[in-house]
DNA sequence: TTGAAAGCGCTAACAG
DNA sequence: CTGTTAGCGCTTTCAA
């Protein structure tokens, strides 16, 4: 609960108005620099410091910025947030988290949120469903500038930072056909999102390049309930029988790896897989997992720069504007031929 | 940036007072039914949302808590923010979040930023180094509570949830000693902050009654940069041929697994393992690993639950309140008997 | 260089 | 049930 003690009871401490006092605490030069250090004095020791919302009130800007993101717990939006946080506090700037579980319409409830000056500018992940993105209007209706990172809607104009994932898809299958595999299966997130779409047509390039056919029996569109995606994975791969997957998410390829050992499938002699992540330990798994290894730290700093080149006018917003930074392909065991 | 649109102009546009519409927006049941029905609707018409930082100034209140954390990325802060999250908004409160990187400077300057008003309310894991937490009382003079969540001081007197560190260690300890370790290594973090300290007297705790020596050379006080911790471990591996390693924290474990892949020592075969994690793949990892696993979301939830309660003045603060949570032994391949 | 005064947009008595 | 009014604590002209 804010402080006790006003910029009034100072100015009155020190026998001065509180417009000098007020001063003090501005980058304003039109005060002595002795009255600025004896007043600066005065406030550490009765403990005072200006009340943010009264600033705000009058400044008309929050110095904070929100992250919204579909979910939380990976590494890719745990470095995502990391990145974020670091340029958000270099330049003087609060982050306030969202995580909305995959639900668009949480996105929509906390979008609704935002717009009353509570935020300076958004950088989101998408949680994608529904192709509505009114809700988005409001955020430009209120001069509230986004950025999208990773999964952005394709119907929405604005700055957005992600990964070249149509290219590594390709590589990633490329990689499994040359490794031997033939009937690959591709497991989805959300397709109505960005990176389900785009990665699911990397995949598409290398089989039809291959002259492999594109068989939708082999391409699972997953939920976003664990138990449900293990369900479906484990029938996919009892009638399906692939012979290799590619997981567009980590924690479906960690769904995999369990369903095969249930099924006492070995990777990847019998099934071979590869997937999106950013984990730093997948070199430890067994076996050793294959992974599109996106720059998820950088992907934060890159996007919350963007935001602030917006904030300050060095940019225009509600400009379409793609930014694409190149994932890394780390094939280890995991799809190797054997 | 705020809205445009006012209390006043929303008013002018219905042919009503300011206050009337102020009690459309409030839970006040001074005003009719049909009238809030109108003011909304026009409300929406016009994208009008009531001014953040005016009511925060009035209402004294910001509807938002703080969460700092020493470090991001490992599962258990994943999981514990992801409660703190949760319970934040389902009491209609807003999310902050700071990282220190394990910096007591940094996390004293987060703090200082926090007492204006910005927040509410207060949940950290201390960052530790040095035992002058003298910056804490800010929150105390300012009427912001403080509840600490895994690592606290214990000079603080506040609320705290924690795990039950000193059994889980001794047990872990006590696991590997059943198992035939004899010179066990304890691979501490930053012994300045609770956990450092008392998962330390936990594994003390099994070698003295196992009769074991308790060798100081086999403790190893860790930095926060993993390329020193990895010499470190190595270091300590080479000139004291410990049999089993009890890692405090999850990233320890992981650079003593990588620094047995180097020397060509296997685990649990020349040495053996258990530490504190949150890794829900430990069992796919090669060994399958030993952990001591934390209820971290839950801990997120009794934290935040415990900094409301204070809130809303069901319960004092600045008392000293020690909760602890029990951990969940899970003990695989990496600690065994071979 | 400092002070006086007018609000920023909203809430909450109080009166009607 | 609705309107009037007096601020919340600060910033920012404008005048001194």
């Amino acid at each position: 609960m804010a402080n006790n003690i006003t910029i009034v009871e100072l100015a009155a401490a020190l026998g001065l108005s509180k417009s000098t006092v007020s001063r003090a605490f501005r980058d304003s030069e039109d005060i002595n620099p002795k009255t600025r250090e004896k007043i600066l004095q005065k406030a550490n020791e009765l403990g005072f410091s200006p009340n943010l919302y009264a600033s705000n009130l009058r400044g008309n800007k929050s110095h904070t910025i929100a992250i919204i993101i579909p979910e939380f717990g990976n590494k890719f939006f745990s470095q995502a947030i990391k990145g974020i946080e670091w340029v958000a506090r270099n330049n003087g700037y609060h982050v306030l988290i969202y995580v909305t579980d995959h639900s668009a319409e949480k996105e929509a409830d906390i979008i609704r949120t935002l717009v009353n000056g509570r935020v300076d500018g958004v950088i989101m992940s998408g949680s994608g469903e529904g192709n509505n993105h009114e809700y988005l209007k409001l955020l430009q209706n209120n001069k509230v500038p986004l950025v999208f990172f990773d999964r952005y809607y394709e119907d929405v104009p604005t700055a957005c930072i992600t990964g070249n994932d149509f290219e590594s898809s390709y590589q990633a299958t490329k990689h499994l056909i040359t490794n031997g595999a033939k009937r690959i299966a591709y497991l989805a997130v959300n397709k109505d999102v960005s990176i389900g779409k785009i990665r699911m047509e990397g995949y598409k390039k290398a089989l039809e390049e291959a002259k492999l056919p594109i068989n939708e029996q082999l391409i699972l569109d997953t939920s976003n309930d664990v138990h449900v995606n293990y369900q479906d994975i484990k029938t996919l791969i009892q009638i399906q029988h692939p012979d290799a997957i590619f997981a567009s998410v980590e924690r479906l390829a960690m769904s995999t790896i369990r369903v095969a050992r249930e099924l006492h499938l070995t990777i990847p002699n019998d099934l071979k897989l590869i997937c999106f992540s950013c984990l730093d330990i997948a070199d430890m798994l067994q076996p050793s997992l294959s992974v599109v290894k996106q720059p998820a730290y950088e992907m934060g700093i890159q996007a919350t720069s963007q935001l602030f080149d917006i904030l300050c006018g060095r940019k225009p917003d509600g400009i379409r504007n793609l930014l694409f930074l190149d994932s890394e392909l780390i094939f280890q065991h995991s799809s190797r031929k054997v």
